[in-house]
DNA sequence: GTGATTTGACCGGG
DNA sequence: CCCGGTCAAATCAC
């Protein structure tokens, strides 16, 4: 294999450059009132590119949880020492509050606790990131409220600390500045639901139906031979590649990541504008075709 | 057996 | 003492 990056880490660079470019599209969408679509487009490019990227950097091996002995000394040395949280000063930490009709962000959240408030007929449920027991992971925490007065259900989402687990990818890649990439990532773009037969999560899905319990992890593509990644453009049978993409099949191992389609893009881009993420697996080069509606 | 969630208990700030 | 936040054993699904 000519691969010097293995296929994951390559996946998980043009994901950090997809990420980017659509966060750069969200903030240059925050100067404009009238593209609420598209900015939900971008949010949901950026959630793509989260989900795949905490996919791809694994899960850990496994829950500490319980690593102390049952019944043992150290379980009430545990219980005397565990508090190491600041209460008062968390609250008013908080990076951000958003509200939104489904508690879905994109990250994968593991559910630490959950608490009736007083003054609230909807309890709060407490979520790190699951990625936080990794060494040096994550410490991002959130709290979800359903807000009272709303009919159609409204969450509150409050976050402490900022994601670090996708961060890592992104600087290694500040590098690909240039590449002008908008990379949708849209193999399980839509919330992933609790409905997929697991009766645990019945309590929680009524209460919060959009949570994500869990993120599958998108299979890596085969290497694949220049002609099939004429394939991936798009499901609209309209849509073909350019003259630009032609000249550049002298590599033979152009690599796509996931299965692209454009039809919710069509609803606010033209099509000609959208370039579609394809880097050669071989030479680590990206090719962006522009393709032609 | 493993991993995720539930839930009662614990802890600290106000 | 009350309340919110967290812990971790118990429980459950796969």
């Amino acid at each position: 294999m000519a691969a010097l990056v293995t296929p994951a880490a390559r996946v998980s660079e043009l994901m950090a450059q997809g990420r980017k470019s659509a966060a750069a599209l969200e903030a240059l969408l925050q100067v404009q009132d009238d593209h609420a679509g598209i900015r939900e487009l971008a949010a949901e490019i950026l959630s793509c590119c989260d989900r795949a990227l905490a996919a791809l950097h694994g899960k850990p091996a496994g829950r500490k949880k319980r690593k102390l002995g049952p019944q043992s000394a150290a379980t009430e040395t545990t219980r005397h020492k565990r508090r190491t949280r600041t209460t008062s000063g968390e609250t008013a930490a908080a990076t951000r509050v958003e509200r939104k009709q489904n508690w879905d962000d994109g990250f994968v959240w593991t559910k630490y606790g959950q608490k009736d408030i007083r003054g609230s007929n909807h309890p709060r449920h407490y979520f790190r990131c699951a990625y936080t027991l990794d060494a040096g992971g994550c410490p991002a925490r959130r709290q979800v409220q359903r807000s009272e007065e709303h009919d159609p259900p409204l969450y509150v989402l409050t976050y402490f600390a900022d994601h670090t687990c996708c961060h890592g990818a992104e600087a290694a890649f500040a590098a690909l500045d240039d590449v002008k990439i908008l990379d949708f990532g849209c193999v399980g773009s839509r919330s992933p639901r609790p409905d997929d037969g697991d009766a645990r999560k019945t309590s929680l899905s009524e209460e919060l139906p959009a949570e994500v319990a869990k993120v599958e992890s998108t299979p890596l593509p085969d290497m694949r031979p220049a002609g099939k990644v004429a394939e991936l453009s798009s499901s609209t049978d309209e849509i073909h590649c350019s003259s630009s993409w032609e000249s550049a099949a002298v590599c033979s191992d152009w690599d796509f990541f996931g299965n692209c389609s454009f039809d919710y893009v069509g609803e606010f881009f033209d099509v000609e504008d959208i370039f579609v993420p394809i880097a050669c697996f071989t030479c680590a080069n990206a090719l962006l075709p522009s393709v032609k509606h």
